[in-house]
RNA sequence: GCCGCCGUAGCUCAGUGGUAGAGCGCAUCCUUGGUAAGGCUGAGGUCGGCAGUUCAAUCCUGCCCGGCGGCACCA
């Protein structure tokens, strides 16, 4: 019996398909096509298991869309600039250039490792000049049509970095990145029009019916979309200089206009910075605001705080009706119009402030079943459906009818219209990095800010540029700058921004389509090839990554450069690989190679391996450095080869959940990868009698058939686990039915098995169900074989075995031919003893007979 | 606070309106020329709780409890 040795095969059979050239993606008019995508990853120079794990599951989908016929596309590449290479470069004096190349080189070697079956002549790096130059294209284009801007604006400034943050990488009032602070600061800053797709953005979520619902509610809420209204209120004195014609608030509920308590301008809106400068009190006031704390916490617990200007409004519908305008430490400058009016009873916030500064609160909904004569509310406001009373020509409209009619009220009066507002700002995309794409612009004393001609594309990198010290080595670049205008041949210089490196994986998708075209995307093969069909990545991408490649797709297909409008079409977010954690008695973190774990009983223990000491096992954590649990996948692959760690981490859990890693689990998967060897080792040349047939050979036909359907439909619907745990039950199933001593008919089934298994394990262990395939003699080589198909009359048994209940209860089981009729099996049940035996002294009610599933007797 | 996901063996997870499963772990035994390995057998479960629908609920419905994630003064 030969052992079966990964270190040996695993090679062998990649070598093959390398020279096969088996992964090749062809624009196929004959073949339907399918584009599996993972999300490319940035080259850290290392792969880690949160890897494995994403790549093992493309490669599932892949492998099997191939063998189902599909041309597939499967590339991959680098999304490879970006701070780290600076910080290397700060940190060890490497430049980051030759620094990213080299990991690069040593990552593509460890992927291709992994045995993936990708198509390696299509792999770029977004650092490429010939990637980022055509990047620069597009950015042009977009220039012109006035996607593009530039602005003075209030930035996310990260103090470590040295770079602005779009909102999105602003977490928790931190960087995403560094975790340092975010400070405001004003710089000229070059945006993406992303809010003129803002609509579209919402509305298209509705087609991606192949994307987790969680997702496209994260990318709901982080748009925002609310309607209503934007209208002026006009003072009832003089108005003061910043608000000269009115103060302009924006409301969702213009229904309860009639409850309007108050009128609230935030602490940083311009009339209250005109009242500041005038009144000391209102100034302290909003000082006292600024000093609030940022985070989550503070907001949440944070107290609402006023300051009455002592100025009035006069209530739109109602010149008689004044009222106060307040400063409020709970509204927001950059949402809406950072002024608001307060319906107090139904606004929580609102009532909060009224009760605390004594205004007034005036019901205007009232609730269904309510008496309109005695109808208030308490501490909490009402916010449900109901009735609008006490509002003259709104009286009796429900909700949406009056929110309507008040809306064309205030247009009628030339106040203001109905609007839509979004929480979604402009994507700022400068960034102060000289490791990054350069922003294709020249500044010129006369023509102001001129494109870069397409001629003249593309503005690359100098390769001298000084990354020693932090700041942007663009800008401190000696001739990098200077430049003459390409418009009127003056000296003018060029832009030193950047841009954000989530520009450079807003499209690499569509460049896979044909990376050396020389316009940005080749139309015909991205008309082949796109939509990407499956994308896998991470959840942490939700909203960043996902919503911006979806609005570059759209504005691409504006320019003619795509013809569709959601660049993927299904989503498939994975969890993440996780590790116990270990920790000594000091606190100082362990790795799991430096901890020796017994079991006795139901109790684990831990102790160092070198001095015995015990060991703390800490929660179950996301693999990180920071807490040593992680396990480096080279070392895994080296003692159990690729495809024991890849079948690990698809067995273990469902795909979209975290896996946890442990040797146990992955002992498990190799053991299984010698079990299968060992029975397709363990079956002889002769093929046995395919004609024949017998109870045992039947037995296993139905069950090899039940398998064929059962991983088909598994790897169908992402339960790639559930598929494999159906494998390794299998591979029980064949043991139970050996090839020592087995009839023509039994070696004959077991053929027909062992050929279907081969093809069913190769997504998940490709190098494994190769030597398998060979083994069963299959022809040729599997990756290029048919997947298995099964024969819906043996995905059944021939003989059922029905429990048989009385009053719900099992007390027995009989057998019957499958599809036996009720009646008969009413008498089968009804002559056997056992169950007669049941029944004794009980009258019989009812017999349920459920055809092929199962039999109760209602007796009492 | 709102929304979503999850809760099945010690652990990680399959599963189904009708006989509760796998891997690991654990225990007994066998093997000791696959040997820092292999094999046999076994124990272990109120399917988170309570109610409802049903002949029958781990599965469907409702409520509750617990865990995780996202959003959150967004007017």
């Amino acid at each position: 019996m030969a052992r079966y040795n990964p270190k040996e095969t695993e090679p062998k059979w990649r070598d093959a398909w390398a020279s096969a050239d088996a992964f090749r993606a062809r624009e196929d008019a004959s073949k339907p096509k399918y584009y599996v995508l993972e999300m490319f990853p940035y080259p850290s120079g290392r792969l880690h298991m949160g890897h494995v794990r994403n790549y093992a599951l493309g490669d599932v989908i892949a492998r099997y869309k191939r063998a189902r016929g599909f041309s597939v596309l499967h590339p991959m590449g680098w999304d490879a600039f970006g701070l780290p290479a600076e910080n290397a470069a700060m940190e060890r004096g490497v430049e980051p250039k030759g620094w990213t190349y080299d990991n690069i080189a040593r990552m593509r070697a460890e992927l291709k490792e992994l045995g993936l079956s990708i198509d390696w002549s299509r792999e770029f790096a977004t650092c490429d000049v010939e990637y980022y130059g055509q990047q620069q294209a597009w950015f042009l284009e977009l220039f012109k049509r006035g996607l593009v801007y530039r602005r003075e604006a209030t930035v996310n400034w990260d103090p470590v970095d040295q770079t602005v943050l779009a909102n999105e990488q602003v977490v928790d009032g931190k960087g995403w990145r560094s975790g340092a602070v975010v400070e405001k600061r004003k710089l000229s800053q070059w945006f993406l029009r992303i809010t003129q797709y803002a609509d579209q953005l919402v509305d298209d979520l509705a087609q991606l019916d192949r994307w987790p619902e969680k997702v496209r509610t994260m990318q709901e809420n982080w748009i925002g979309r609310s309607k209503g209204l934007r209208f002026r209120f006009h003072f009832a004195g003089e108005a003061p200089q910043a608000a000269a014609d009115g103060i302009e608030v924006y409301t969702t509920r213009p229904d309860t206009l009639f409850g309007a308590s108050f009128v609230g301008i935030a602490p940083d809106h311009p009339l209250a910075q005109e009242i500041a400068a005038r009144d000391p009190k209102a100034a302290a006031f909003i000082e006292e605001c600024r000093k609030g704390g940022a985070s989550e916490a503070e907001i949440e617990t944070a107290e609402k705080l006023g300051y009455d200007t002592g100025l009035k409004v006069k209530h739109p519908f109602d010149p008689n009706w004044e009222l106060p305008v307040w400063i409020a430490n709970f509204i927001l400058m950059d949402y809406g119009t950072g002024a608001i009016f307060a319906c107090p009873a139904h606004d929580q916030r609102d009532l909060d402030f009224a009760r605390k500064y004594d205004l007034p609160v005036r019901p205007v909904v009232l609730p269904p079943g309510e008496d309109p004569a005695s109808y208030d509310v308490g501490s909490e406001a009402y916010v449900g459906p109901g009735t609008i009373f006490r509002s003259q020509f709104l009286d009796g409209l429900e909700i949406e009818p009056a929110k309507e009619a008040a809306i064309a009220r205030i247009e009628a009066q030339n106040d203001g219209q109905g609007a839509t507002v979004f929480r979604l700002r402009d994507w700022g995309v400068s960034r102060q990095r000289g490791w990054g794409c350069p922003i294709p612009v020249i500044h010129c004393g006369k023509c102001g800010v001129v494109g870069v001609p397409r001629d003249q594309l593309p503005v690359a990198l100098p390769d001298d540029l000084e990354f020693g010290k932090p700041g942007n080595a663009l800008e401190r670049h000696p001739t990098f700058k200077h430049t003459t205008c390409p418009q009127c041949g003056a000296e003018a210089s060029r832009e030193t921004d950047t841009l954000d490196t989530f520009v450079d994986s807003s499209w690499y998708f569509a460049r896979f389509a044909n990376p050396n075209a020389a316009d940005p995307v080749d139309k015909a093969a991205a008309d082949y090839w796109m939509s990407v069909d499956q994308y896998i990545g991470g959840i942490e991408h939700a909203v960043l990554h996902l919503l911006y490649a979806r609005f570059v797709t759209k504005a691409l297909a504006d320019e003619g450069m795509l013809s569709v409008r959601e660049p993927f079409a299904g989503l498939f977010t994975q969890g993440m690989v996780t590790h116990e954690t270990y920790r000594r008695e000091n606190g100082e973190w362990l790795e799991p190679g430096a901890v020796e774990i017994t079991a006795t009983g139901n109790k684990r223990e831990a102790k160092m391996v070198d001095t015995g000491e015990l060991v703390r096992i800490g929660d179950i954590e996301k693999m990180s450095k920071s807490k040593k649990n992680t396990v480096a996948p080279g070392e895994i692959f080296d003692v159990y080869g690729v495809d024991a760690a890849r079948l690990f981490v698809l067995s273990d859990s469902p795909p979209e959940r975290d896996v946890q890693w442990t040797s146990g689990g992955v002992q498990g998967a190799w053991r299984f990868v010698n079990r299968v060897w060992d029975e397709f080792d363990s079956q002889p040349a002769d093929a046995g009698a395919a004609g024949e047939t017998d109870e045992a050979a039947d037995a296993l036909r139905r069950a090899t058939h039940k398998l064929v359907k059962h991983v088909t439909e598994a790897i169908e619907s992402f339960r790639f686990n559930s598929g494999i745990a159906r494998l390794y039950e299998f591979l029980n199933t064949l043991k139970a039915h050996p090839a020592e001593g087995a009839s023509p008919a039994l070696l004959a089934a077991r053929h027909e098995a062992l050929s279907a298994f081969a093809r069913l394990i190769a997504p998940f262990t490709p190098h494994l169900a190769e030597e398998c395939w060979a083994r069963v003699g299959g022809g040729g080589m599997l990756v290029e074989a048919e997947w298995p198909t099964f024969d819906p009359a043996l995905t059944e048994d021939a003989v059922k075995v029905l429990p048989v209940q009385v009053n719900g209860k099992r007390r027995g089981e009989i057998s019957a031919p499958a599809g036996a009729e009720p009646a008969e099996v009413e008498k089968m049940v009804l002559d056997d003893p056992e169950i007669a035996r049941r029944l004794e002294g009980l009258t019989i009610r009812k017999v349920i007979v459920v055809k092929d599933r199962i039999v109760n007797i209602v007796a009492a």
